[in-house]
DNA sequence: CAAATATATCGATATTTACCGAAATTACGA
DNA sequence: TCGTAATTTCGGTAAATATCGATATATTTG
């Protein structure tokens, strides 16, 4: 995990409030407003696109920073792509900055 | 302390190397290379940006970075500014980290 | 197979960031 | 008070990021 992959990843409002609005699904994406959750998978990217209030292409980017510096996890089935987080990187990344900094 | 303020401020490597150089100033700026340094003061701009290897005028602004988000603190002693860690503010960033994420 | 849906990728433009050198500011010392 | 040193501030340009719509790729379904 890069640091500094993740920081550039959390400069941005909106990416910090995917990853704590994964945090608790249930409380931040309504049930009768999803049109898909597992919650072995996570949140389908038009869910995320929805709440976000952003273009579909913007919220993939932004999906795909966050999965790329290891902070999400993607699993494809069908056409729906879910992201989830990835709870032992973020465990992993407290770790880190409290021993680097 | 805005959380995207420091992660702004920490997507830049020469910030982080900074903050890390700074937690143990007398490891990364050998004695001999110090123009002025004093461990209640911290190190002075000039000798920050001998080690980083960039402008003054670049030192300066990043150095202002990291003490705007409280990352770091200032302490201007005749034609010197000496910058230290803030440790209480970081130690309130890894509980925020922990907390929000 | 054709149409529809979900997602990803690809330019394109606007904004932000990275860095620099020059100039301004402040402090010191002869 | 003049010159020098340390730092900051001020433009400026180059590179990176934000964000979109259009297009491409899968996948599902009629």
């Amino acid at each position: 995990m890069e640091l500094i992959m993740v920081f550039k990843a959390l400069s941005n409002q909106t990416r910090i409030n995917i990853l704590v609005w994964l945090k608790q699904p249930h409380l931040h994406f309504p049930a009768d407003e999803l049109k898909d959750y597992d919650p072995n998978l996570g949140v389908c990217v038009s869910d995320i696109k929805t709440k976000a209030g952003l273009s579909a292409s913007t919220t993939s980017d932004y999906l795909s920073i966050l999965q790329k510096c290891g902070l999400l996890e993607a699993t494809r089935v069908g056409q729906w792509t879910y992201f989830k987080r990835n709870e032992g990187a973020i465990e992993t990344l407290n770790k880190l900055i409290k021993k680097a900094f």
